[in-house]
Parts: C-alpha cells; sequence; structure tokens
DNA sequence: GTCTATATGAAGATAGAC
DNA sequence: GTCTATCTTCATATAGAC
C-alpha cells in the first residue's frame, strides 16, 4: 500500500468511528485530525471537502456489509439459520448498540432530517441488509411475503437498537432479539 | 397571557417545529428568529441559553403528551382499546413520521451520541408513554408482564418510524401498525 | 420589554512553504 | 505528499440603547 493511502484510510477509520460516536454533523475536522494523527490541512488533499469524507466513510461500510453478506451466506447452511444470525446482531455489538445506538439508524435518521443527499447514501448500508434478507425468505419459499418480512426484520432490530440506547437496557434487547428468534423459527 | 408569555410561546412553538424538522443542532437561533419573528438579540431575555430553550421545548412537548394520555385514559373505555389508539399514532402523524422520523426517537438519538445531559430530558417523552403503556398491561391482568410490553410496543413504533422514514414508505408503516393492532388483540 | 450592533469562538476550507 | 498558517463564515452569546 502506497503512503498516501495507508494515510487516507486512517482518516476514514477515525472519521468512521466519531461519526458514529459523535454523529456527522457534530464532528468536527480537527476531532478527526486528532483522532487520525493527521495535521487539518493535510485532509483537504484526500479529500476535498467534508461531504466526501463522509462519503469515503460511507462506501467504506458497505463494502464491510457486502463482505459479510457474502461469507453468511458462504457459510451458514440454510437461510433460516442465516436469518438467526441476521438476529444476534443487536447482541454481538451490545456495548457499541448500547452507548450509540446503531450505526445506519443513527446516521439515517441525522441526514434524514435535512441533508437528503447524504441520506440517500446511507440508505444504501439498509438496502444491502434488505436484499439479503428478502433472499434468504426467497429461498424459504416466502417469496411473496420477502418485501414485507424483510423490512420488518430491519425494523424490529432498529426499534430494539434505539430503545435499547435510550433506556441503556441490554435485557430488553436480548428480548426483542429473543421475540426475532422466535418468529423466525415458526416462519 | 402577558406580552412577554406571548413571545416566550411563539419562540418555542418555532423552536420546537425546527428541532424536529432540521435536528437540534442544526437548527441555528438565526432560524428560530426568522420562523418566530423574534429579533436574534431578544432570544436571551427569555432564554440564557439554546439548551435552555430546549428544556424549554421538551417541556412543551412533555405537556402534550401527559393531556393527551390523560385524554385517552378518560375516554376511551378500555385498556385494550387505549392500546390500540397508541398503536395508532404513526399512521396518525404518517407524513411527518415519513418525511421527518418520529419527533422522540430522532431527538434522542441525536442527543444520545455526547449531550447526555440533553438527552436524559428527552427520555422523559418516551418514560410518559412507557408508565401509561404498563399501566394499560396492568389494567388488562398482565402486571408480570408490563415491562417487557411496554417497551415491546414503544420499539415497535420507533422501527416502523424509522424504517418508513429511511424508504418514505407509507404502506410498510400501515403494516407494522396493523401487526401491533394483530398482537395487541391476542393478548 | 424590545431591539441593534457587535463580541467571541469554532468550524470548514484555502494558500502556499517545504 | 505533507504541513503551518490563515481566511471566511456562521453560530452562540453579550452590551447597551431605546
Amino acid at each position: 500500500m502506497k503512503k498516501g493511502e495507508a494515510n487516507r484510510k486512517r482518516i476514514v477509520d477515525a472519521a468512521n468511528q466519531l461519526f458514529y460516536h459523535k454523529g456527522y454533523n457534530q464532528t468536527a475536522f480537527s476531532e478527526v485530525a486528532d483522532a487520525s494523527g493527521i495535521p487539518k490541512g493535510n485532509f483537504y488533499y484526500y479529500f476535498r471537502s467534508k461531504e466526501e469524507l463522509l462519503e469515503a466513510v460511507i462506501d467504506d461500510r458497505l463494502a464491510g456489509i457486502k463482505q459479510m453478506l457474502a461469507e453468511w451466506q458462504r457459510d451458514i447452511p440454510t437461510p433460516r439459520a442465516r436469518l438467526h444470525r441476521y438476529a444476534q446482531i443487536p447482541l454481538n455489538e451490545l456495548d457499541d448498540v448500547l452507548r450509540y445506538g446503531c450505526p445506519m439508524g443513527s446516521l439515517n435518521v441525522e441526514l434524514g432530517k435535512n441533508q437528503l443527499h447524504l441520506q440517500s447514501q446511507a440508505t444504501e448500508m439498509f438496502s444491502l441488509f434488505r436484499g439479503w434478507l428478502e433472499q434468504q425468505f426467497d429461498e424459504l419459499g416466502l417469496g411473496e411475503k420477502k418485501v414485507e418480512y424483510a423490512l420488518h426484520l430491519l425494523s424490529v432490530a432498529q426499534g430494539a437498537a434505539l430503545i435499547g440506547n435510550v433506556y441503556r437496557d441490554r435485557t430488553f434487547i436480548a428480548a426483542e432479539v429473543a421475540r426475532m428468534d422466535k418468529w423466525i423459527a415458526t416462519l
């Protein structure tokens, strides 16, 4: 990897975490600079604007999601087991979810207020899960219901993450995951 | 009402809507001034800081929620019918929810990132609903499950509002409300 | 109580040396 | 490619006249 590439990645990684922990609009360039060890003025060699940095962060997250879903598709033998794997996400990321909510959901909520061109990119993260979930329902022979069911599973996870975050309640998140698992099992 | 009181209310009403539509941190004083017709410098006669303005907005919302829930308690004869009434909220506010999400949820998500002292006040909005929902489950003889069930209903509504907002999908919100109604009916 | 003018600070962005 | 210094803009907040 070239030196410039390595620096770019350090900036994106630092911004990724800060945007999650503090929100996009509430994160200043100088904080990303401090966290990444790259001087502020040097940013504009890599990104022409803060928006472009957000786009790079979203692209990075999209790549991570794509890879994860491809691995699940390859390594988990049945669509039902894959759905159960999806339902576990909030528990796998429990501490972060309790403290900062869902990284996809909170970013979409923030950008959806009045930065619609940015939200449309953030929505792609949901759409990766949505397409993958629809595929699982297809494979289960539930193609007729796949749109409703996929959105339903996105929705349940978002509700659990949001209320879990509001009340810092790990028990509740576990209960909602159990409820999702039960629903998946009886499909 | 004294003149000063009327002006104060106009500021709070304008801020209330702007905080919902644009988010708290993304709303500037000057915008509240324009929307309310009160000159910028005059704000500090009514509120010592932006945070204090938010507190006034939250207090205003809390009062509205309290009144609404008291009316429901008084006018709707059975706890089950009251729960059904709760489930209708996202449909009653459909256009706003599609465009801006849930006013309670989106504010909590924003403040929960790194303004915890403000989030704790915003959380009170949820807690009013939570307590009222628990009361309904109590009256239904489901006191043992009331904590889990109340949080569950908060969670379902939040998930529906968030995903409905992300995809601007009214059909999905209607489907989730129908699912909630079905769940309430079979309790 | 109401308003204008302005202070203050921070943020995003740029210029230009090395 | 890397970094320092700085510009500009805009937000919160204040001072003080009326």
